[in-house]
DNA sequence: GTCTATAAACCGATAGAC
DNA sequence: GTCTATCGGTTTATAGAC
C-alpha cells in the first residue's frame, strides 16, 4: 500500500469512525430502531447519500455498531482476565464479571443494542458471532485455569437432565474438551445470568429495589463463581460502608 | 351505570381492546420504537386522528400496552403459585419461573417491551410500577411460605457486604418482614438471575448454544432455587440418567 | 466521493365540521 | 367520536452531475 494510498485509506478509517460514532450518540437518543443515516449525516454536515459510500445500507451500520459493542465488552472483559492472571480464580471471576458489568453501565445504549430487545427487522449475520463470544469465552478461561491448576471444584446443582447434558458435552467439545460437562452446563447458565443482573441494572428494573448496584453485582457474581465451582477465596470485600463511587441515578445518560 | 351508558361503554372497551390487539401485532413487526398511531388506526381502518379519543398520545397507548405484559406475565406467575400450593417449595419456585419464561417464550414482542430495551424517549408512569412487580412478588410468596412451613433454609453465598444488606433490609421491611435480609438480598439476585435466562432465551443468545431451552431452564431454575434456601425436593427431573452430576458442594452460610 | 434533486413514502398531533 | 384536511416535520434509497 504506497503512502498516497496510505492517506487515502486513513481518510476513509476517519470519517468511517466518525460515521460510527455519531450513530452511537444517535442510539442514545434514538435508540436502535430508530438510528436514521439522514439525521447521522446530517449531524456531520454531509448529505445523505455520501453515508452510502462508507455503509452500503442502514443494517450494514448497524452490523459494525453490534461487532463494536461486542468487540468493546469482550476486550473490557479480557482485560480484567489477563490483569488478574494469578488470583485466586473466584476474584478472577468477579473481575471478570465486574468488567462486563461497568463497561455496560458505562455504555447503556451499546449494551442494549447488542444485549437487549432485537430489532425488527435486522438479522445479525455471521460476522457478529465470534465477537458476541468474548466476554463467554473470557469466563471460560477462567474456569479453565482453574481447573489447570487443579482447584476446580465441582459445580453446585443437581445432575443434568438428559437433553441439557447433550448441549453441554457438544459446547465442551467445541471450546473447552478440558472441563467436565457439568461446569459447562453451569458456565452456561451462570453466563446468562450475569447479564441478567447486568440488564436489570441497565434497563432500570433495580430503580427503588437496589441502589448500591455495584456491591449488590459482586455479591451475586460471587455466588454464581461457587455455582460454577470455583472456591471462595476468603473474606468478603470490605464490608465497609463507604459507596464503591456509584450512583443510583437514571439509566439513560447522552 | 345505566343499560345504555353500559352499552356504550362496552364498545369503548372493545374499541380499546381491538386497538391494543392491532398495536401487539405492530410491536412485533415494528419493535416498540416504531409503534405508530397512524398504522394501528390505518389496519383498523380507522383514521389517525380517532385514535386520540381512546389513548390520547403515543405514549399513553404504550403505557397500557406495558401495564398488559406486566399483568399478563405475572399473572402467568401467580397462577403456578396458586396451582403448586402445598408442593415442595423448590418445586414452586421452578413451577413460578417457569411460569413467567413460558409465558415469554410465547410473547416474545410483549416480553421485549417491559423487560428488553427501554425505549428512548418513554418514561414509564408510577402506574406501571405494581404490575411490574407481580411476578417478583410471586417469587417471594414462595419463600415465604416455605419460611411458614419451616423449610427455608439460609441462603448460598458470602455474608452481605453493608451496603447491600442495607437495601435489603429496606426492601425486607417492605414487603416480607419475616424473611432473613440475606434471605432477601439472594431472592432480588435470582429475579433477575432468572430474567437473565429468559432474555437470552427470547432474544436470541442462546441460539446455536443451548437447544434443550426448557430442560436447561428448569435446571438453572433449581440451582437459583438452592441459592435462596429452598432445600431441592428429591430427584432429578426424570430424564436424567446415570449423572455424573456432583451433588452440593461445600455450603457457605451467611 | 461529494453534491443536488427526487421518488415515494412515513410520522404525531391538531382544528374544526358533522 | 368519527371524519377531512392540514402543519411541519421525518425516512430509505437512487440517479446523475461534478
Amino acid at each position: 500500500m504506497s503512502v498516497i494510498q496510505g492517506a487515502r485509506e486513513r481518510a476513509r478509517t476517519e470519517v468511517t469512525a466518525a460515521i460510527k460514532e455519531e450513530a452511537r450518540r444517535q442510539l442514545a437518543s434514538e435508540g436502535a430502531a430508530r438510528l436514521s443515516l439522514r439525521a447521522v449525516a446530517r449531524e456531520l454536515g454531509m448529505v445523505s447519500s455520501a453515508l452510502y459510500r462508507y455503509f452500503p445500507s442502514r443494517d450494514d451500520l448497524f452490523t459494525a455498531l453490534i461487532i463494536d459493542a461486542y468487540d468493546a465488552i469482550g476486550a473490557a472483559a479480557e482485560q480484567a482476565l489477563a490483569a488478574s492472571a494469578g488470583a485466586a480464580p473466584a476474584d478472577r471471576w468477579i473481575a471478570v464479571c465486574r468488567a462486563a458489568r461497568d463497561w455496560a453501565v458505562d455504555h447503556p445504549h451499546e449494551y442494549a443494542l447488542v444485549y437487549g430487545s432485537p430489532v425488527p427487522g435486522y438479522g445479525a449475520p455471521q460476522d457478529t458471532v465470534v465477537p458476541a463470544s468474548r466476554v463467554g469465552l473470557a469466563l471460560v478461561a477462567v474456569v479453565g485455569d482453574a481447573q489447570h491448576d487443579g482447584v476446580l471444584g465441582p459445580p453446585l446443582g443437581r445432575p443434568l437432565a438428559g437433553p441439557v447434558r447433550a448441549d453441554a458435552a457438544l459446547l465442551a467439545s467445541e471450546l473447552a474438551p478440558d472441563l467436565p460437562v457439568p461446569t459447562i452446563a453451569a458456565l452456561v447458565a451462570a453466563w446468562a445470568q450475569v447479564f441478567g443482573i447486568v440488564s436489570f441494572e441497565v434497563f432500570g428494573q433495580f430503580n427503588r429495589v437496589v441502589e448500591a448496584r455495584g456491591p449488590f453485582f459482586d455479591q451475586a457474581a460471587a455466588a454464581l463463581a461457587a455455582q460454577v465451582g470455583l472456591a471462595p477465596s476468603g473474606g468478603p470485600p470490605a464490608d465497609g460502608q463507604a459507596g464503591d463511587g456509584d450512583r443510583a441515578g437514571g439509566e439513560q445518560r447522552s
